[in-house]
Formats: C-alpha cells, structure tokens, sequence
DNA sequence: CCGTAGACCTGTGTGC
DNA sequence: TGCACACAGGTCTACG
C-alpha cells in the first residue's frame, strides 16, 4: 500500500511521540509478521528496548534501539502502524506499549507486511533492504543515474522504475504519476530512452515524489499516516486511477495496459510509444 | 544476469 | 441475492 510519501508522513508523525520511550511489552499474533529473528527472539529483543532514532529508507521504516538494535518495518501492501485503533479493527496482528502511554498498533488486512529485529553483522536476513538503489530525493538519483541503469535493459521504464534497487521507495502511483509529467510511455524499453528523457524523467520523480510528501501521502482506498489520518495527494493525481477520464492536459481519454503485472494508466497523445 | 508469470493473503467491487 | 472473477499504494521465487 504505502509508497515512499505514506511512509515517509508515518515516520514524521511517529517519530516524536516514539522517541526515547522505552518499550516494555511486545504482542504478536500473526505468525506471518516477524521475519528474522524467530517470534521468541523478536519479542526478547525488542523488549525493554529504549527508541533512539526513527527514519526512513525507501519504503521500509528504520527504529534504532541501543546496543546497534535496528527494528525494520516493511508495510507492503495493507500495513498500518496507528497510535490509535478503529473501534471495529479487524485486523490487529501486533501491538508494542511504550513507557510513555502509547500502545503501537499494527494493523495489517493482507498480512504481507514484514518486521525484522537485527544487530550489526546480520544483514543477510534482510531481504531486498540490502539492496536498495539511491533515494529519489538525492543527488546521486539523476540523469546519469537512470541512464546507466536502463542501458541494455529491454524491460518495460515502468518495470524498472518499479524496481526497488534501480530506485528506491517508487510504488505504482507514482510511477504512473512520474512518466505522464515526464511524457514518456510505460511501455518503452529501458535502452530506448535518450539522455534528454533520463533528465526529465529524474526531475518529475524527484518533483512528484516532493510534492506527494507536501501533500502527506495518498489515500486511495486503505492508507493512513501515524496518527490515522488520510492523505491529500489522491486530489492531484493526474493519470493514477483515472482510466477513461479526460488527460488533464489535453482532454485524450486516458488508456490503461497491464505491465508487470500491474495496472499502468496513461495518456496516449501526451506519451506516445514512439 | 535478465524478464515475466505466479505466489503470498484478505477484502471489495463488478457483472451475470 | 448469490456466485465467480478481477483487482488492490508490494515484493519474492521459480523458470525459460
């Protein structure tokens, strides 16, 4: 569910109200959640814990703890960490009480969302988070960057982009979002884009990957931020979701086609296949 | 290594 | 109303 912006606004609500609390009771139900180490080492590490640092790394949420404890947190699709709950909460799999009143609650539909209790030296265990590409927002994400990355891949841009280490935290909102400001096409292969469409494309990543954090994420069905509240970028999306409507641009109806899986909204007149 | 389909899970919306 | 099927802000794995 949440993107680089929903998990970023999560961590911006969380982070004060976490800080310097100490956890001094751990609750899981879901035998799905907890990923490395087993239930029992999870709950022993994390208890009596102290929160130092609260972060962000692509999509994934990064709790420092003493003694070099990292706490990651991936929601994937349908997770929630609230610090208040739904009266009819259905889907609670885990909860963390502070020392400080807070009960952290982890809500979780589809059950796909991932936690991890590491030290240093551990990193083996922890999936595609090793393998993250730059941040959007850095200067190390740039022209350059995407055209290195995308020589000689015959995947579909859309593909790639959706590739957590190629770049980090890009999700299928704004993915859609970044190649119709970018006109470009999803299904245009990686090598086939010029330098010229590598710069534009990196700026409108970067623009509306900023603007969706100003905006505190998108709801379009299940997220929300920290403290349960829903998001405003669903106001400015221009193509995601709008299949059939009208391009903001030039009136084209917009035109959809499954890649990789996943639904790819687009205007065929502002992002022709060329 | 690269690229794509299927799997993981639960719920909602749609069409017959 | 009931049922089947497609689809959902994400990755993994298996296989060609």
């Amino acid at each position: 569910m949440p993107e680089l912006p929903e998990v970023q606004t999560i961590v911006s609500d969380l982070a004060p109200l976490l800080m310097g609390a100490r956890i001094i009771k751990v609750q899981v139900w879901d035998p799905l959640l907890v990923r490395f180490p087993g239930a029992e080492d999870f709950n022993r590490r994390l208890s009596g814990g102290i929160i130092r640092t609260m972060t962000r790394r692509g999509k994934y949420i990064v709790v420092g703890l003493d003694q070099g404890l990292t706490w990651l947190v991936h929601l994937r699709m349908t997770g929630r960490l609230l610090t208040k709950l739904e009266e009819d909460e259905r889907h609670l799999r885990a909860q963390f009480t502070l020392d400080n009143g807070i009960c952290l609650s982890y809500c979780d539909l589809r059950r796909f969302g991932d936690m991890w209790a590491f030290f240093p030296g551990e990193e083996e265990h922890l999936g595609g988070f090793r393998t993250l590409g730059p941040e959007p927002l850095s200067e190390e994400f740039s022209q350059d960057w995407l055209l290195q990355a995308f020589a000689r891949r015959k995947a579909p841009v859309k593909a790639l982009l959706l590739n957590q280490s190629i770049v980090a935290g890009l999700g299928n909102i704004y993915v859609d979002e970044a190649l119709f400001v970018a006109g470009i096409h999803p299904g245009r292969q990686g090598h086939s884009l010029t330098e010229e469409e590598c710069g534009k494309l990196a700026a409108a990543v970067k623009e509306v990957i900023q603007k969706a954090i100003s905006s505190r994420g998108t709801t379009f069905r299940d997220y929300r931020s920290g403290l349960g509240t829903v998001g405003e970028y669903q106001q400015l999306l221009q193509v995601y979701g709008r299949k059939g409507e009208e391009c903001t641009h030039c009136g084209t109806l917009l035109d959809c086609m499954r890649i990789g899986g996943r639904t790819s909204v687009y205007c065929p007149r502002c992002q022709k296949q060329k």
